[in-house]
Parts: structure tokens; sequence; C-alpha cells
DNA sequence: AGCGTTGCCGGTAACGTTATCGGAAATTAT
DNA sequence: ATAATTTCCGATAACGTTACCGGCAACGCT
């Protein structure tokens, strides 16, 4: 708050040029080793650091990412941690702005950032984002951008997701194989691409073992337990009652499984239940819930990988899609063989 | 990347000078209407964006909070949730920055955002962290610095926590009214303010009501959920095996209850549990485990709230001290009356 | 002795913005 | 018509840093 200490002062108090301060502080070869040390000495006694201000608005790079997510739940928290390592390992600092799933705190967001605070954004979209001009207009600025997880599809970047269709297969093919026949899906909100492609994975799948989907069976709400309490209520007292749910986050199979027991029915033997994610919790609770693990470390380190790569690559934007394949892991809540 | 458009560029563009310019955009008093609207269109169709580092050069101050946390586990993403809600409000930008409970990334952390990044730090101590002479430097420098959460005693600063001891009374006293008489505890790290407190409580409350706490029943382990159940494991096969337990976290009570039910024992009969922080989860396992509710969200916002405060307050920090009154939430795992 | 070379350093401009001052032109008052 | 005021705008400096150029010594070479 006060006043930092600059190169100038050094330069004043050793009566020599702030040239030179800058430069035996930078180790150049034309500096008097005795200039040097004597610098040097001043510089660590008055705990001077430099500042990166002036460095970026000098060389017009900030060494920041910009990273603006919808929330800050386990996924993504995960998420954000391995861009965090990556970008940290390569001298970037990371600037993280939640949006909060709404859209207007995401253009609020990515127009702060663009104050020429950064130099490249790492974005995944909220769930209530459903136009991309301020998306479009960071590309129209020719700032580098990667988008992760959520991600949008017409526009050009490189994309680091997860194969988020084969999650839907390998939850429902496993369903199907432990015998269960009318299996319903608690899909997330509707304009959520990852959750529409863990359905799309679900239905081809269905298709694919001549079951259909009961209408009634494929539910939308929200990622919230609540919704998935009250909606797996509402599935277990319909006429055509399911004998499997798949839900496409943790916290929904959480919701479920308390709806469940709530009914008195018993997981696996009248209902398999997987979730999706792969969240510690899911291990700890009775029964252990089946999920699908999505590596979301990983994908965060790749997408940090993926922007460092494009950031030194002067040679345009690669636009390649890294598509991370996910892993069911089978638990109690619907193994039945 | 490319280049962004600046004042200079509208300025030549129209044939004024850059400061008329910069008066039009601010609508100074003193510049033609007409002018100013030419400027404003012409500002527009750029999508011109004033240069923050340039402002922020000039004017010493970035308004910007550097947030530095050790992990982004629920309680601080929920904390950190609130500390950008105020601070957006407010017009400031929030940088986060995890030191990953690692002593030597806390240091790397305060060194960057200290080149003149931030104009005020919002600090929660890594548990690994028992030297401040990183957090001494930023309020040698002047620099605003507000702890939370995770505060340091024998620094002045304004300090935003829960009162942990009363939360560890509230847990014990309840398990103690239930009728618990001997009630273990799993305390976290050693040397972590926060759990010590909650310990401190538990203790308390035993003496005071004329109990002893054995020797065994005090356990402390990482915050991690598989060392709470292995600690657990070994609780119940010691011969003085206590008939509740006071957990410091929740996922440490998620794996505290894994324990309990392998062994056959049921809560809250046989074992009482009590968790803290309330986190969502707890009501949604069976038994529903009683918690500690800490309030993050309402802590992150009183904390923003302070560091606001000491920014306009010119006159000095007045490093009080806020303390956030927890309160149990009483569920299965322990309600036995 | 004169020349080129090397070692070392200082001055200047630039990054984008605004505060301050000063001044020309236009308007009003006398 | 002249003075006084107002309206509007431009030039400059500054924030902290470094790249670039240029220059003065001192040294070595012929």
């Amino acid at each position: 708050m006060e006043k930092q200490t600059t190169i100038k002062d050094i330069a004043i108090a050793l009566n020599i040029s702030t040239s030179t301060v800058s430069r035996a502080l930078r180790d150049a070869p034309d500096v008097k080793a005795e200039t040097k040390a004597a610098v040097k000495a001043l510089s660590d006694k008055l705990d001077y650091q430099p500042n990166r201000l002036a460095l970026s608005l000098l060389n017009r790079q900030t060494n920041t990412i910009g990273v603006i997510i919808p929330n800050l739940d386990y996924v993504l928290a995960t998420m954000v941690k391995g861009i965090d390592e990556v970008a940290l390992e390569a001298g970037y600092t990371v600037m993280v702005c939640q949006s909060d799933e709404s859209y207007g705190r995401e253009i609020v967001n990515t127009k702060r950032l663009l104050e020429s605070l950064v130099d490249g954004f790492i974005v995944s979209v909220s769930s209530e984002t459903k136009i991309f001009e301020h998306i479009k207009k960071i590309q129209d600025k020719k700032i580098p951008l990667v988008l992760f997880d959520r991600i949008v599809n017409n526009i050009a970047a490189p994309k680091i997701r997860l194969d988020n269709i084969d999650g839907g297969v390998q939850a429902t093919e496993h369903l199907i194989e432990q015998g269960y026949k009318k299996i319903a899906i608690l899909a997330g909100p509707e304009n959520l691409n990852i959750s529409n492609k863990r359905m799309e994975g679900y239905l081809q799948t269905l298709k694919a073992n001549g079951l259909r989907a009961d209408k009634g069976h494929i539910i939308h709400c929200d990622f919230n337990q609540q919704y998935a309490y009250e909606a797996t209520k509402e599935l277990l007292a319909s006429k055509n009652r399911p004998d499997a749910i798949f839900t496409i986050s943790d916290r929904m199979a959480i919701g479920a499984m308390l709806a469940i027991k709530e009914k008195g029915l018993s997981m696996p033997h009248d209902i398999g239940l997987v979730g999706f994610n792969n969240e510690p919790i899911v291990s700890l609770v009775t029964p252990a819930i089946s999920s699908v693990e999505m590596y979301a470390f990983e994908i965060g380190k790749a997408t940090a990988r993926a922007y460092i790569e494009m950031m030194s690559g002067a040679a345009g934007m690669s636009n390649q899609e890294i598509i991370i394949k996910p892993k069911l892991f089978i638990r109690t809540s619907s193994k039945r063989r």
C-alpha cells in the first residue's frame, strides 16, 4: 500500500542508472561484478519485488491464464487443481472466476479479464449459457482460448473433455448385463451438452440391446440432489416403475438412493443404481454406488497442457479435441450377478 | 494476442488527442457532446476495452484481491464463493491461489501476488505452515491483510473465523446429553489450530461433566477419510471401546461410519457419531449424521466485507476478530433419546 | 602513436492511461 | 468593440520496467 521499492530507489541509492540496476538484476554480462553485487545486496535488503504490471504492460503479456468456470463443485475443483498444477509449473499464474452458473456473471467475468489482465482463456461454460458472443469475442481479438469439460460445439478451439457418450454407454451396458430391463435416467438440465451426451450413450445402448426407453423414464432435472430425490420418488411411484436408475452425477445418485431407501426398496436387488463422477463419497455410503470415473484431475492437466502448447506453437491453434475415456467402477449398488 | 484497440487508435482515427478520447470515454464535462458521441461510437465499433494494467500502474492499485487457500474442499470452496460474491459486487477482482497444503507453494503464491498484482491479501494458511515470515512480509510492506478460517494467532490482522471451541462444546455436550459416556475424538493434524480448538471444546466439556478423556480416545490423523476409517477400526477393536465418536470433519465422519457399519455396530444405539461442517452429504447417508454447521458461506462474505472495510477506512487496520457461532444439527446418528 | 576492440554504463523511448496545466477559439458581458 | 468568461481541446509528465543505441574509458595491437 505504502510504496513498493522500485528499481529507481536502488539506482538513486547507489548513484547509478536504472538501466544498470535492471541489467544487474537480470545478471546481464555487461555489468561489472562489483556493481552487480552492490545492486543485489541492496535489492535484498530493501526486499525489492519487480512490478509485474510494468513488465506486462511493456511486453504485452501477463503470463496469467483466465479460468472461467460455472462453479466449484467437486469435479470442477478437481479440474482446477489439475490446471493449477501444470500452469504453476510452467510459470503461469491462474485467475479463477466462477460464473455461478449465471450467464450474466460469465459475461462480466469475461469482460473484466479481457481488460488486458490475462493473455489467454480456459473456459467451461455455465449451464445457463446459450449465446456465445462473449466467447467469440475472445477469439475475434485473437486471444488464445481453450475449452474444457462443458465445451461449446460451434466454436473452433482446442477442446478437452470426457467421452460422455461412452460414459453413458458403459453405465447402461453394465446395467443391462446385470439383468436390469427398465432403466431410467436422471439427466441434467436440457441444454447442457455433457448431460445430453451421457443420455445419448444411454439411448444408443438401449437401442443396441433391443430395449426401448420409456418416455417417462427420462427425467431432466437440475444437478441439485434435492431435485433428484423428488424425481426418483415420482419414478418409483409411477405405474411403469423402473428397475434401475442411471444418474448423470453422484450428487443425484445420492438423492436417488435416499428416495429408494425411503420406499423400502433394496439395491441392487430391487433396483440398480449407477452414478457419474466417482466422487470419493460414493464408496463410503451403503450400498456403495457404482459410478463412472471421469478423471477430472487428468482433464485439468491436459487442458493446461493444451493451453501451453497453443501459446508456444505460434502456428495457429490446432483446434484438436482431446477426449478422455471414462471408466465405470462397479460397486454394490448395481452388482447383482 | 494480436493487438488490443487502444485509446490512441481511436484518437488517430478521429484526428483528436488521446486526452480528449480519455475524457470523452469517462464522460467528462469539458468535451463537446458531438465529440463524445463520435468517440463512443468508434470505441463500440472497435470493441475498445481499457487496459487495466496501464491504469493499475498509474494509480498504484489493481482492485484485485489475492486469496490464498490451502485447497478447494467443500468448506473452502464455499468460503471462496462467499468472498467472490461480495468482492465482485464491490468491484474487486479475486485471484485465488491454492497452496495445496504445501508451505512451499504458499510462499511461491505469496511472492507472485506481491509483484504488484494485488493490493491486498485474504489468507487461510496451509496445515503445513509453521513459519509465518511470508505473511509478516505482507504486513511489513503495509499491504492490507485479512486472515480467515485457519488464522494465525501471533499476527495482528482482522480475523474471521468460526468459534471452533464452541463447535466442540456443542457436539460433545449433545453426546453427553444423549447418554454417551466414552466419547472419542478424531482430531485433525496436530498443528492445525482449528482442529485443536475443536478438541479444546471437547476436552472442556468432558471435564465440566466429570468425564475423563481416555488418552487412547484422542486420535490425531489427517483429514483424509481413509485415515479416519482406519483409525475408527482401531478404536472399535480396542479394549476400552468408545460409545461415541466426534470427528472434526464430515469426511472423517463418513470414514468412521463405514468402519462402524463394517463392525456390525448400529448408530445411534451402539455408537453415537457427530461430524463437523454440515456438508450436504451428511443428511443423505444412512443414518443421517449429526454435524456442526460452520456457515462457511457467511464466513466468506464476512471476510470480504472486512477486507473492503479495511481498504476504505484509511485509519489503520482495526484488527478486529469476527467470530461466527456454529450450530449443531442433530440427526439420527447421535439421537437416541 | 594511432587504431580498433572491449568493458561498462547512461539516456531515451516505449507500453496505455489519466491528471494537470495551459491555451486557442467561441461566447457573453460591458 | 473590447474585455471577461466559458468551452473545448492538446501537450506533457508520470506509473515501473526493459530494449536499444550510443558513448566514454581502458586496453591491446600493429
